[in-house]
Order: C-alpha cells, then structure tokens, then sequence
DNA sequence: TATGAATGAGGGTTCATTCAT
DNA sequence: TATGAATGAACCCTCATTCAT
C-alpha cells in the first residue's frame, strides 16, 4: 500500500565496506520473496519466522543469520516492494505532458501495479497495518503513509498553482482521499477474485478527474 | 471502519432463561471497553487477554468467565461498534430529504461518528484487518466490508434511477472509493492528532457531490 | 432437629444422625447419576465438574455445595455402583447351592451386571484407572481391586477346602485371572458394539469351570 | 498392555534427507524415558510436558522443540514400547515347536516381559486407557486392544485347525481372557511390590493349557 | 440454602531469539 | 559461514475451588 514516488529507505542495502557477497544478496532476495508470499497468503500475525523460513526451503537459524531479526527482514521487504513500485510508475508518469495527465497516468499506473504485483502490496499492506514496535508504534505505518501523500499533495498543489487543476480543493484532504481509493483495490480484490483493475483504475482516474479539472482551464 | 446501517448481531449474550443479570452486563461492558482501548492503542496482535485484563483491573481468568473465548469478545466487541455507530449516522441520515443530502449526511456523519468514537472505530479496523479465524480466514473483514460497501452501492443506485445523481459512474465503484476515503480518516488523525474531521467530511461530501451531481437534475 | 449437622459426612451412605433430607438426597443421586455418565461417555480426565453440572443442568456451585470437593463426589459414584452390583450378584449367588454353581453364578451375574449397568460399570473402571491424589496416588484403585480380588479368592479358597474344586491351582492367582477376564468385558463392548455379554459370560464360566473342576469330585 | 508380535508404527520420525541427527536421537530417546517413568509413575493424567521435562532435566521448550506436540511424544513412547516388546516376545515364541508351547510361551514371555519392563507397560496402559484425541476418542486403546488380540486369536485359530488345541473354544473370547488376564499383572505388581510374575506366568501358561489343551491330541 | 462471580494455578503450544558447534 | 539446539516468555484456555451475597 502507498506506493509513491518519492521515498528511499536509508541504507538497507548500501553502505557495506566490500558490499554483500553475491550469494548473500541472492539468499536475502530468496528470503524476502518467501516473506512477501506467506505475508500476503497468510497475513502478518501467521507469518513466523518459521512459515517463512519452510516456504523459502531453510530454516529458522539461517534468516536470524542473515537479517538481524524479523524487524529487519520486515523493512528490506517494505523496501523492496517500494523500490519496485517506484520504477513501475515513474516510468508511467512522466511519460505525460499535461498536469491532469500525470493525474490519471498516477493513478492508472498505481492500481496497475497492484493488478501486477498483488502479492507484494498485499504484504505491504498487512505490515503497515499489523507491524508494531516493542511499545506499540507502528514502525511503517505513518512514515509510508505521510511520504505517499505528501508526494502527491506536493503533485497536486503544483498543478493547482500552474492553474492545470481547479484551485478549490484542499490539496492535502485530496491527496489523502485519493490515496484512500487506491489502496482500497486489495482488499477488494481478495473479496471478489474477479475485480477488474483496469476498470478500476480508469473509473477512478474519471472520478478524481471530475473532482479536481479546472472548468476554466484548457486541457 | 465500515460503519453502515443494516446488521445487528444476534444474542451474542447467553441465551438463559433469566437474561445475564445486571452484574453481568456491566462486567462485559467493563472488559468490551478495556479491549477497544487496547486494541486501539497497540493493535490487534498485541491485544493479548493479559493486557485487556489488566487494562479492566481484573485478570484474564476473569474474561475467560464471561466470556466463551478471545473470539466471542472480539465479537462483541464488533457488534457494539456496529450498533454504536448505526444509530448514529441513521438518525442523521433519515432527516435528509434529497438523494446528494442523504449522501453528504452519510459521508458528513460517517466522518463524525469516527471523530467522536476514535477508538471503537480503530478497533474496529484492527479487528477487520488482523483477527483470523483458526483456518487463516478472516472472520469479520470481508463480511463488514461488503455489507458496508453493499448498502452504500444501494443507497446510489436508487439515487441513480431516480434521478438524483448522474447516471454516468458505476455505482459499485463509486461506493468503494467513497468508503475508501471515509475509512482513511482515522489513519490520518492516527498521524496528525490535529486534523480537523469536520473539514475532511465537507471537503469528502463536496468531493463526491461533485463527482456524482447530476448536471441536468434539480438540486 | 438438626438441621445442619448432616451434610459433608465422610460416611456417605451410612451412620448419619437424622439422615439427609429428602431434597439433599435427590440432589446427590442426580449429580451422581450425570457424574457417572459424563465419566462414562467422556472419560474421567474430560469430566470437569462444569460438564458434570451441565449434564444435570446445574452449575458446578451446586456440586461444590453438596460435596466438599470432586473427591468426595467420585467417592459417592464409587460406593453407589459397587452397592448396586453387590446387591445384584448376591441375590444370584446365593441361590445356588453348589461351589461350582456359585462360581459360575460368580462370573455370569458379574458379566450380566456389566451388560445391564455399562455406564456405571464404565465409570467406575475409569475412577479406578484414572483418578489421583495430589500425590499421584491412586484412591480407588488398589481398594476396589483388592477388595473384589480377595471375596472372590475366598471364595475359591473354601470351595477347594470342601473339596468342590480342584485343589491344584493357587487360588490368589486364579481369582485374579477371574476378576481380569470380566473386567475385559466394558472395553470389548466399546470396540464392539455388536458384543454378547450372555454368550461371553457362559464362555467365561465354561473356561473357568474346566480349569477349576475338581477331576475326582462330584459336581 | 497389549504387547503383540505384529504392528510397527512407520516413521514417527521425521523424515529429512539426512535423517535425525545423533543428537536429536538421543534428546528424542531421554525425553520418551522421562515420559515412561512419569506415566508410569504419576498416571498420564498428570503427566503434563512440565512435569515431564522436569524429570528429563530439560524444559517443556525442548520437547516441543523435538517433538510436534504432546500427542507425537505419546505416539513415540507407544511404539517405542510395542518395539521392545515384539522383539523380547517373538524370540521365546519361535523358538518353541509345539503349538501348546507356543501358547505358553506367548504368555510366559508377555508376563515375564512386564515383569522385567514394568514402568514401560504401566506407561503403555496408562496411556491406552486414558489418552484421548480431541474429539474425545482413544487414539490408542481399541487399536492396541484389537490387534494384539486379533494376534493371539490367529496363534490360537490356527492351532485349533491343525488339532494341537481343541476345538470346543471360541478363539476370539478365549483370546480376550488370555489378553486380560496378562493385562492384569502390572495393577497387582502396584498392589504388591513382591507380587511373583515368573509363578504367575507359569500359573497363568497351565490354566489356560488346560483350558485349551486337546485331550484326543498329543502333546 | 443456594449460586453467580471470581480466582489463580496449570494445561499445551507458538514464537523470536541466542548459542555452541 | 551456517545451522541445529535450546530457551523462556507469552499466548489462549480449562479447571477445582473459594467467596460474597
């Protein structure tokens, strides 16, 4: 969930003197994948150490010695999922030229990202709402969220100040209604095994396209 | 989260023939709000019987007493909310008379509801989100989401062929993204303890009576 | 009268004052009575005094007020049958008039006793079996076994002084034999359904007969 | 109880490419000891993996380490028992090479068997009797029960076909005497400690030699 | 007399982590 | 580097018993 443009998690996988080994790098990745997957099939709360380790075909002792601790392997899968999602829909968005362009090319590439790679935004999805700290914070909840919508509030903002977006809404409230539609394709998804992300995705590009043109604006 | 008009949950007190007496009601009452608090405060997982006992200054022999199980609590727990929350937002819904009124009432109380009952409403979407059921099922959210969402699509689609609003969106669609945002506002204040739930339900109610106006129907 | 110094005796069925009152005495027989059911349908170890009383649609209160403690209680379940099953064989044993009769009236009335009281025979093989002190020891066990143990080797003892049986068996260990092949009766009947009782107790008493005749004596 | 010649639990082991460890075997094997003594000793009632890893100088962790749960420790201390069992007794019976003294030695050896692993075959009832899965059912009891009777009713069925016994018995019910009157050792060795299995073993081989000899036949 | 309420120990199991090899 | 072994806390739940009314 929250898959914007802008964050880089800090040295997750940077800042080693020589670097990781090569097959180091390839049992983390082999790690992180079997993470994602029991996350998004099981949930959170059922992912143990020990599911993950059985679906990766290891066993518990080796991912305790590759990650510091499930926290650890918990952040280099958000990290990963963002990366990835950032590629995805940068690629899309800055292919537009207009202001309400980059709007629909937002939010189409958004839900097309989830339509491709369920599995990974599933499992964000579920540790942003079930990971907490030793005293009860959540560790990726509100920094992934305030960091998705601050991008696209300051999107939005920039294309009302450029008069490419009707002046009249408040941007914040915006950014965080449309983040809202867009995250809600998951759970829909896994409630109905036929959702149409296409249809979603331009539905929505249509509804917030009607909320946000500016009437006196060309396009 | 999801806090529609149509479900009531049935006897989920004993069924004796004398009805649980008065001690009774008020010790579930006790124990029901020390588990919304702490599972709003630190989340599902981490809502053991340990900590809402504690929480209600009794101990988890105690709940285990009144209640059959972690389960039936939790289910109480859900019925209240919905129950709490229907009376609220139906009284305010049924004194519009015009379809857009009825939905800005919706969205408008919906909003006010989470902004007077902040921690019924985050339990309720931990519980949606992370409670699971011994076969990894998920025993509330699917059913709470698709009621929530059904009786939404209801409410526009009759708007819809009355005329009311617009004929040109998908209903079905339209009801998820209006829930969606709706169900952000508690993250958001979760994040900024400052944010102004009166605002976000006018700007959410102008958002959407934009987006579902019918430009040729009389207001 | 004395109202109060009745209950809680640790004579259970003899040398009260006054005797229980009427409505005590029922109470007792009906807890007994589901005490012996539940032990026999669900094994002494599931037979909590919660499912005790749901059976005879009390609260476990009741029976924590009738009888000091489950002690107690299991004590009267194991008086009550072996008073019944005495008084059933007695009658059968005492109208025969040879040492061979006896034996045979012996082994037959047992087995027809467990085929008519199965749940009170089961029971009380569970007691025995099952049930144990805070020091692991076992309260009924050695004492119903030695007990019926040693009436049957007397038994056997007189009639090998008489000369009605053989005298070259050790009657302890005979009677041992005796007493395990009945009891092997309860357990077959759960694995088989179908299980003669009459057919098994004639068999019984054939077997034992041919190895206890005495070659030389009259029958 | 019931210690036949027949089944072999499969691979109660787990079954990783290596095969456990020499380790492994040896914590599996000192925690069944601890098991047997303490069923033995305490009931199996009372034999909680606390009670358990206190005798085997460890904590309840190990033995959930080791084993999957309660039930596969009980499983393992089972076959454990019928394997020490079958080899002791299938030794002393096909060295015999009448069928008379085949049955003799069936029950010398089960008897003499007992008498020299008694906390095994105390543990073997204990759990028989009292182990029950959770729907309330014997995971062992009938199993045991009707194979090893079954074993012995097929030595005795053959024996009769062939002349060596006579045919006048009924080999299921005579099996079932035989079984329990074996099973009735190990309660009278813990009614009294100087109790004799080798008479009682020879005791027991001439009643029931005599109950089943031919007496057409040759010996 | 009778009982609903409370208690606290103990049951089996899961888990993230540490450790010795 | 890699891993099987061990740990101990925490989980939910059951139970016999005690207590206040």
């Amino acid at each position: 969930m929250d898959y914007y443009l802008t964050m880089r998690s800090e040295a997750t996988t940077t800042d080693r003197r020589e670097g990781p080994t090569f097959i180091e790098t390839a049992r983390r990745d082999q790690i992180v994948t079997a993470a994602i997957d029991t996350i998004a099939e099981l949930g959170y709360g059922q992912s143990s150490l020990d599911r993950i380790a059985s679906r990766a075909r290891t066993s518990k002792g080796v991912i305790c010695y590759h990650f510091a601790g499930k926290e650890e392997l918990v952040k280099e899968v958000v990290a990963q999922v963002l990366t990835k999602a950032e590629a995805y829909m940068r690629r899309r968005i800055i292919a537009e030229s207009t202001g309400p362009g980059m709007l629909r090319a937002y939010i189409k590439s958004n839900v097309g990202f989830i339509g491709e790679h369920r599995n990974h935004v599933v499992a964000l999805g579920e540790i942003a709402h079930n990971a907490r700290g030793a005293d009860g914070s959540r560790p990726f909840d509100t920094s992934v969220l305030k960091a998705s919508v601050d991008a696209l509030q300051q999107l939005l903002g920039h294309l009302q100040r450029t008069g490419e977006l009707r002046a009249g809404f408040d941007a914040s409230l915006m950014a965080v209604a449309i983040r809202a539609a867009i995250d809600a394709a998951p759970p829909r998804l896994a409630a109905d095994p036929k959702f149409d992300f296409g249809q979603y995705g331009r539905e929505l590009a249509d509804l917030f396209d009607l909320a946000t043109r500016n009437p006196t604006g060309r396009r």
